[in-house]
DNA sequence: ATGATAATGTTAAAAACGAACATAATTATG
DNA sequence: CATAATTATGTTCGTTTTTAACATTATCAT
């Protein structure tokens, strides 16, 4: 886990101006701040490390609460950019697609083209946005938002999803295991996606090789309960075994 | 009005990756293309130009639909700023709160301090994202995503928002004036913004100066529908004495 | 074909960055 | 309280990146 940066009342100070100015430039801040401009640079960096700012050619620009930013700049992207591709590919034009919260399922989201004809219905913040731009049908569940994920959740959520029907749903999971299935340490996230699986036609989970294994708090469904996995890298002999008895589409992206 | 700049196929494929990876390297992509360093770093500059990245110090990352940052380097945003921080201080702690979309409204979210004990209810994408990180208990209407906007709106919105009542509503506006009220020039929002008024005990426009007088396609109030008007300028001497005889509390922020 | 326009390449100077070390300020410790 | 240890800041300088200016090549319209 990453440990929490301490700011110093000069830095506090550069990163409201930078939120509020959305953008800021190192001669301006030099104006402001009586330090050096090697100081100011080092400031930067520290923000940068907190995650706060991203640094520019001779200046700094607000990041803030851009999930996905962050998440872009975080582990795995490149195995979930390519687990988003496959995943992608199994859409056809015209299906009405479920996506659910996470960072593999937002490099699905991504990975869809401009202005392709498809609906997608999504509890996911990040999801929705990186959608937004693109001319792609999005339906939004509603719910409660939860703060640790952007994702909505409890009855509004419930209900909007109960009253419809999908060719496709691709959820994100926590962990794989013969045993658990797959689970998530949040109970209400689910709640969405036991009931995204029984509304939906068929069901793949996209999860990277970090994932087989692991166990968290809450079974959504069983190995069984799907019908694909799409992944990155080909998870120990018995997970695999577990699928192919079960009938689960192992799909590693290349 | 920014006119539409075109990118040429290297530049989409740039775009593309650049989007994917979340960030790039000059380095990289002189591998990934056949072209002088000065190439790359003129279609960087022409991918900055449209808006999808930004340059760092030798390379680039995406920004894409970032709207936050593309508001705050929008026009009036002082005004704005201030317009949402006289709007936030109406709401009293443990109330009930709708926001809808817009970029005033957005204000009003960044101005409610973090962990205020309000429960705020929203069919903006932004104003939830806003929100996200601040542990203020947010909800979201669901329904079908504007692209315009990033609201949500039609029948799942209209469901959501109807089982609900709001101790008060802050909607946004593209047009006040006497003989037209508030208007919008969605048909979709206008909608919600009147199902809104409907459900909240008290309302609450909030606009800049430069909204007095224009009308635009839908009407979704008139002036007497709604309590209260929150501006950074007061209006013209008709404007203001029509809200003084039809009991529509002026507000200027300072 | 030919001239105009746009795209790309080349070069050199300017700007920003990062590393290394020096100095000042702060904090911990006997 | 003095002094060592740590941290923050300043300075210098070499490296990298960027930018500007101009040269060349490709593309397009006439």
């Amino acid at each position: 886990m990453r440990q929490t940066i301490v700011l110093n009342a000069r830095q506090q100070q550069m990163l409201d101006r930078i939120s509020q100015e959305g953008e800021v430039r190192i001669a301006d801040l030099r104006e402001l701040f009586p330090v050096t401009e090697m100081t100011i640079r080092r400031d930067l960096e520290k923000l940068e490390e907190a995650g706060s700012v991203r640094r520019t050619f001779g200046g700094a620009i607000f990041v803030g609460q851009d999930v996905a930013l962050k998440e872009r700049t975080g582990l795995l992207t490149a195995e979930k950019a390519r687990i988003g591709r496959q995943a992608a590919a199994l859409i056809r034009p015209g299906e009405s697609v479920f996506l659910d919260g996470g960072t593999t399922t937002l490099q699905i989201a991504r990975s869809l083209p401009a202005g392709m004809s498809v609906t997608v219905v999504t509890n996911a913040l990040n999801v929705a946005s990186e959608l937004a731009g693109k001319r792609i049908p999005t339906i939004m569940t509603g719910g409660t938002l939860l703060e640790s994920t952007h994702s909505l959740v409890g009855p509004i959520a419930v209900q909007t999803l109960a009253g419809m029907a999908f060719d496709r749903a691709f959820l994100g999971t926590t962990g794989v295991s013969v045993e658990h299935g797959f689970s998530n340490s949040n109970l209400y996230e689910a709640e969405i996606k036991q009931l995204a699986i029984r509304q939906s036609g068929e069901t793949a989970v996209v999860a990277d090789h970090t994932k087989f294994g692991a166990k968290v708090l809450v079974s959504f469904a069983e190995l069984s309960g799907v019908q694909r996995i799409v992944t990155d890298e080909a998870p120990e002999e018995a997970l695999r075994q577990a699928c192919l008895e079960k009938g689960v589409q192992l799909d590693i992206a290349d």
